[in-house]
DNA sequence: AAGACGAAAGTGGTTGA
DNA sequence: TCAACAACTTTCGTCTT
C-alpha cells in the first residue's frame, strides 16, 4: 500500500502507461498531483510535468457507491458548489413529454426565479466570475485541480469578507491563486501569473500585500529548494545533479547566503553550479531565461557560493 | 561566434525615523 | 511620509573558449 496506491491501474489512454523511464527504463510511475507531475516509481526521474489533472477517476467505486446519494460531488469551482437545484431548460416533464403550454409558461417563471435568487447576491456573482478566472488561469499555468479548489476558497474568504470591493476582481483571484501555489509548497512567482491575468504586476503587488494583511495569510518563505525541483527536469538534468543543487543550498544556508535574497536566484546558481560539476554544463543565459532571473544574478550568487564553500569548478 | 565576466546606472521593495 | 539601503535588473564593453 501507500505509494501503490498512486499507481493508476489502468492504462489511461494508453500512451502514458507504455512509456519507459529514459534514466532507468521502469516502466512504473506515480502521479503527484500536488506538483502536477509524473515521476518514476523506480529512479524518481519526473518524466512528464504540468499534468492537466482529469479528475478524480474513482468516484464510482463499488465501496463509494452505497455512500452515494445523488448527484455528483459538492464542487467548490462552482459557484454555488452545485448543490443547488436546477431547472431544466426544456419544457418537458421527467417523462420527456411536451409540457401543456400553461404548465411550460409556469416553469418558465420558475426558472426566471431560481436565477434572480441564486444570483442575487452579489458577492455570488463575484464568485461566479471569479470561479471562471481560476479555472481559465489555473489551466493555462497547468494548475492541479487541488490548487484551484484552495485558490477559490482562499477568495471565498475575502469575499465573503468584502475585500474585494475596490479591488479587481483579477488581482484578487491572481492572489488567490498565488496564495494557493505557495500553501501547496508549488510556488509560481507574480510575473508568471501576472503574464495570464490582464491585470498589470504592479497592481498584483498591490492588491497582494493589502489582502496577505487582511486575510492573515501566513504565506511560508518560499524556499529555493521548491525551485529546484522544476527547474532541474526543464533543464533534464539528472537525479545526481538536482540532489548535488540541493546539498549546495542547504550548504548555502548555513553559510547565511540565502536570507535576503531572492529564493530563485539562489536555485539557479546552485543548479546552474551543479550542473557544471556534474558534467552536465547548462548556460547561464539558459538557466536565466527559464527562472526568470538575469545572468548577473546568477553570476553574483555563484561566485559568493565558490568563495564562502570552498567550491572547485572543474576548469 | 557564443559564453562568461564585471562595471555602472537604474528600478522597485523594505525599513526605520 | 520620506530617505536610506540592499537586492536585483539592464546595458554594454571586454575577455575567454
Amino acid at each position: 500500500m501507500g505509494l501503490e496506491e498512486h499507481i493508476p491501474s489502468k492504462d489511461n489512454g494508453g500512451s502514458k502507461a507504455d512509456k519507459e523511464c529514459p534514466d532507468c527504463s521502469g516502466t512504473r510511475f506515480v502521479e503527484d498531483d500536488v506538483r502536477a507531475e509524473i515521476i518514476c516509481f523506480k529512479c524518481g526521474l519526473v518524466i512528464e510535468e504540468k499534468l492537466i489533472d482529469d479528475g478524480p477517476s474513482n468516484v464510482f467505486s463499488n465501496e463509494d457507491w452505497d455512500k452515494q446519494t445523488t448527484g455528483p460531488a459538492s464542487n467548490i469551482m462552482i459557484h454555488d458548489k452545485g448543490l443547488s437545484t436546477e431547472i431544466g431548460w426544456k419544457n418537458r416533464d421527467y417523462n420527456n413529454k411536451r409540457l401543456p403550454k400553461k404548465r411550460g409558461a409556469q416553469v418558465y417563471r420558475m426558472r426566471q426565479w431560481q436565477n434572480r435568487i441564486r444570483f442575487s447576491n452579489s458577492t455570488e456573482r463575484n464568485i461566479m466570475v471569479a470561479s471562471k478566472e481560476i479555472t481559465t488561469i489555473g489551466a493555462k499555468l497547468n494548475l492541479p485541480e487541488s490548487i484551484k479548489e484552495s485558490a477559490m476558497v482562499i477568495y471565498r474568504l475575502a469575499a465573503n469578507k468584502s475585500l474585494v470591493r475596490g479591488r479587481s476582481i483579477e488581482a484578487v483571484v491572481a492572489f488567490s491563486i498565488y496564495a494557493a501555489c505557495r500553501l501547496a509548497d508549488n510556488p509560481r512567482s507574480l510575473d508568471e501569473i501576472a503574464e495570464y491575468s490582464d491585470q498589470n504586476r504592479k497592481q498584483i503587488g498591490r492588491t497582494y500585500r493589502f489582502l496577505k494583511r487582511k486575510l492573515k495569510v501566513k504565506l511560508n518563505q518560499t524556499k529555493p529548494q521548491d525551485y529546484v525541483d522544476r527547474l532541474c527536469s526543464e533543464l533534464g538534468l539528472s537525479r545526481e545533479t538536482k540532489f548535488y543543487s540541493l546539498d549546495i543550498i542547504a550548504k548555502a544556508t548555513e553559510a547565511g547566503l540565502v536570507s535576503g535574497r531572492g529564493p530563485l536566484g539562489i536555485a539557479a546558481s546552485s543548479t546552474y553550479l551543479a550542473s557544471r560539476i556534474y558534467g552536465e554544463k547548462r548556460t547561464q543565459k539558459e538557466i536565466a531565461q527559464i527562472t526568470g532571473v538575469t545572468e548577473v544574478t546568477i553570476r553574483n550568487r555563484y561566485k559568493e557560493m565558490i568563495k564562502k564553500l570552498n567550491i572547485d569548478l572543474p576548469e
